[in-house]
Parts: structure tokens; sequence; C-alpha cells
RNA sequence: CGGGGCGUAGCUCAGCCUGGUAGAGCGCUAGCUUUGGGAGCUAGAAGCCGGAGGUUCGAAUCCUCUCGCCCCGACCA
């Protein structure tokens, strides 16, 4: 058989398709087209929550013992609060870089802890029998990029940052996402002339930690964390709560109150709201104290949570063995002081779902959902459903949308709906449509309302 | 790294004790019927039973070694 030429449509402008920089990441989709694997039954190395949501909404696949892949719906939220990570770090004036991921051990050995750092440390040899590893942390690597380009104090104060993966190869790694070998991570380093000086960084990055798990969706708690041999008080774990979490915070009542303060003046001062947030009673199940704790009576609460930043200041733990220093005011060389701030961008994927899921799936926080809005078409060979669904689909264009056009049962659709968890359904059947009605459900609430099909368009639009 | 467990179809698992050449449910493919909360029937496809060696006429099954994964503990973003 012959194929006759398919005729070419008038000439006209292309169109300026939108070029997103992943294109699985908020752009309008079709679920019969969209990679996303579901699974009906959980996998029997999954115990906890997060990790079979995971695993059963298509986020991850393992690929090795803590080590996993990012499927295209995973991906997407990996990205979104990876975003909303760098957004904030931005606005406290951080700037972002990029480290390289293998790095060399001579450097490592500068700072001695090569020898230190022990069998979590994946060692690597090179070709020409050059020891390197891949970074577990990048203090080394940071110091020694300030040391060799920074030469005056008034370069300082800096806070320099990346997002980056790391590992660490855990001798027993678990819970899926949430304590792999790989993992994706924010660390961003602090550089100041003085401890002073290096309290303001700390500062800063300690309120933009508030700014950005609240953006997040989650309610994060400062504790106290050991300081170890540098002493003070400035370290903290920043523990997200979650009813499955692993461990335990015993803390004031007040603190799971507390507002997150808004429009940060980030030159300002800053310490009245560290003081806020650090002043009541928090601490870790380890670090507890009962007697101090006998004292709040009602005011104590028990929760649990998940570990998901810590900030630390190590003053010249780095700097003096490594050197980095730059001339003073009075022309004499002062070893900077430094401070890291960690966050686990992909151990946040699984915090936030053990802290907002049910029975049926996950129920994804606005700010990270994948897609905005699910559009379910109940029913693919009903001309009229489906032409409702199209114009629906193009009318929500430039919203976060996920269109299931897959033929597929009514139950099935839901059941994949409530499991990927996106905030918005908007569910359209035969019978709505004769009515020009259509459902939209939200499903974090579970409420569902019946409404026209304009009024859909814009409430998901606003 | 100590202790325990598991590797059989894409997923969940049975079969192993007592050797005789591989099964179920779900998923997948096709058809018919169904169609608002994971449908029904029929017909299919799909597994060198994690790998290597050994015992045996014969091994998923017994023995040895090995690799991988999971759980508890110690350790960590």
């Amino acid at each position: 058989m012959t194929r006759t030429p398919v005729a070419r449509g008038p000439k006209r402008p292309l169109k300026s398709a939108p070029v997103p920089l992943f294109t699985n990441r908020g752009l309008p989709m079709r679920l019969s087209r969209y990679f996303l694997p579901t699974l009906k039954e959980t996998p029997a190395e999954a115990q906890i929550v997060s990790h079979r949501l995971m695993l059963r909404a298509g986020l991850v696949r393992q690929h090795a013992a803590g080590i996993y892949t990012w499927l295209p719906l995973g991906f997407a939220v990996l990205k979104r609060i990876e975003q909303i990570v760098r957004e904030e770090q931005n606005r406290a004036g951080a700037q972002e870089l990029l480290m390289p991921t293998i790095q060399s051990a001579d450097l490592w050995r500068e700072s001695g802890r090569y020898d230190d750092y022990g069998k979590e440390m994946l060692r690597i040899t090179d070709r020409h029998e050059r020891d390197l590893l891949y970074g577990p942390t990048a203090e080394e690597v940071i110091t020694d990029v300030f040391r060799s380009n920074v030469r005056s104090y008034k370069d300082l104060p800096k806070i320099l940052y990346h997002i980056q993966w790391k590992f660490r190869d855990e001798v027993r790694p678990r819970f899926g996402i949430m304590r792999g070998r790989e993992f994706l991570m924010k660390d961003a380093y602090s550089f100041d002339l003085d401890t002073a000086a290096a309290r303001r960084s700390y500062n800063q990055m300690f309120v933009s930690y508030l700014r950005t798990f609240d953006r997040l969706g989650l309610k994060a708690i400062p504790l106290r964390a050991d300081t170890g041999p540098i002493g003070g008080d400035l370290s903290h774990e920043f523990i997200v709560l979650a009813d499955t979490g692993e461990s335990e915070v015993h803390c004031h009542r007040s603190l799971l109150e507390m507002s997150v303060p808004e429009g940060v003046d980030y030159e300002g001062d800053l310490q009245p709201v560290v003081d806020a947030w650090t002043g009541l009673y928090a601490a870790a199940d380890e670090m507890h104290d009962a007697a101090q704790e006998a004292t709040l009576g009602d005011a104590l609460v028990t929760a649990r949570g998940i570990e998901v930043g810590h900030i630390f200041h190590f003053g010249t733990k780095y700097s003096a063995p490594m050197g980095a220093a730059v001339a003073g005011p009075d022309g004499e060389p002062v070893t900077v002081v430094m401070g890291s701030y960690g966050i686990g961008v992909s151990r946040l994927v699984g915090a936030i779902i053990e802290a907002s899921h049910d029975d049926n799936g996950i129920i994804w926080p606005e700010s990270v959902a994948p897609f905005h809005v699910g559009l379910v078409n109940l029913k693919v060979s009903d001309a009229a459903t489906s032409a409702a669904c199209e114009s629906l689909y193009e009318g929500l264009g430039r919203e976060r949308v996920l269109y299931d056009d897959r033929d597929e049962r009514a139950g099935a659709k839901f059941a994949d709906m409530d499991l990927i968890g996106l905030p918005w359904q908007l569910i359209v059947g035969p019978k709505g449509v004769a009515k020009g009605m259509v459902e939209l459900k939200n499903r974090a609430t579970g409420e569902r309302e019946d409404i026209s099909t304009e009024s859909a368009l814009a409430r998901l639009a606003g």
C-alpha cells in the first residue's frame, strides 16, 4: 500500500512552545503518555510509609541498597523542593555555586579527615592510582576555593552553597530515600572575620531554614545539637514533625504554635527571632532533661519527627589547618571562622510524605506537588465527556495539570489519583457533563463539590 | 560490624520438610460483556526457581561456596 503524502497545512509561524528547565516540571501532561508506573501492591522491601508510597506512586525505584532512580513524578517533586530551598537561600544572601561530587583525597589529608572519616567515605582510585573519593560533604572543597580566591577582610562575609549529590556508605541504608547512601543535599558554608560576624551568618541561615520548611508545608522545630569540641550554642538540628518520624522530640507546647517570620530583612538584626525560637525547651530524645521537663508541666509535649536540617558553627576547624586566612584591617592575616548549613533535599521528599499522607496515599502540600490538579476523565469513550476534558485541559494549560485520559475504569483512576496525591482532582463524567457540571475534589480534606466547568477553571486558576 | 530473615513470572506469594523437571492471585496482551471508588468471562504471553560447584539416574527442593536484598542493634543529613 502506498502512502499518500500528508497534506501540509497553511504556512504559519511556529507556535512558541514554553521551554521549561525540566520537561516534567509543571507542564500539562497526559497520563496516557506519562511514565508513571504505579503499584497496587506494596513491594516487600518497603517497611515505612514514605518508602511504600514512593514505590507505589511511581516516584522512585531502587537501584541498589540505598541508591535510587528518580522517576518523572518523583523527580518533579525533588526539583520543586530544591527550588524552594534555593529561593530561600538566595533570599538570605547565600550564593549558589556547584562543587564536584568526586573530590581529591589530598584535600582531605590536609584537614586530617581522610583518615578520620572511616568506611562511610567511598574511596575511589583513578587510572593513575590517584586517591579520590565521592564527597560525603564539602568543607574541604569550599575552604580550598575560598583560600585560593579571597584575600581581604573586605570580601567578607560570604555564604556559599550548592545543591549536590552526596554519598555516604552507610553500614545499613534503610527507610528508602530517607536514609539512602546517595542523597541530594543543600550545603552552605559561611566565612566570617570573627565569631560575632559568624553568628550573624548563622542567624541568617537559621531564619531561612524556618522559612524554607514553612514553605514546604512542614512544621519544623529547631533543637539544640551537640557541638562537639567547639562548644557554644551554635548548632541546631531542624526536626520536621511527623507522627511516623524516627526520632522523638520533647518540647514546649508553644514552640509548635510559633509563627514563622514573614518579610524578613536578612541584613537586619535577626537575634530576637533566633532567641524566640531557641528560648523554649526543646530536646531530642537522647538529650532530654527530665528535671527540666518536670517544671514544664502541661506545657511539655512529646512528638515524633525527622531530622531534615543541621546548622553548625565550627570556627576555624578547617580554615586553620588548611590555611584559609584573609588580610585584616591592620594588614595582619586573620584565619576565617566558618559554619556549615545542611538540608537533606532528597530526604525531605520522604519526610513530607511521612508528615502528609492517609490510607489512600500521598497528600502533597501545594508548594511541592508535582502537578496542581489531576483532571480525571471518567469515560474516555464518551465523546461529550472527552470533549469537556479536552477543553478543560486546554483551559488549565498554564496550570500544572495531569490529565488522566487513560481508558481505565473509574475506580482505578480514583485510586491512582489519590495515591499520587495531587492537591486537586477535577472529576469529569458523563452525568455531570450533560448538566455542564464537574466535580472538584480536595485531596487533603476529601471535600467534593459540583461546580460548573467555568467556575472550576476560575477556581483552579486562582 | 554483630544478630536474624528472604531471593521462584512485572508485583504479592505458594511449592522446598518428604528430589521426579513450576503454580496461584494481581498486573500484561487479545476478544466479548461491563463502566462514578483498583470489574466479569474466555483465550494468551511471560520464569536457564539469584549465581557457581557438588550429591543423585534425576535438584526450585539436599550439601558447600558466593552475590544481592530486607529487618533488629551499634552509627548518621
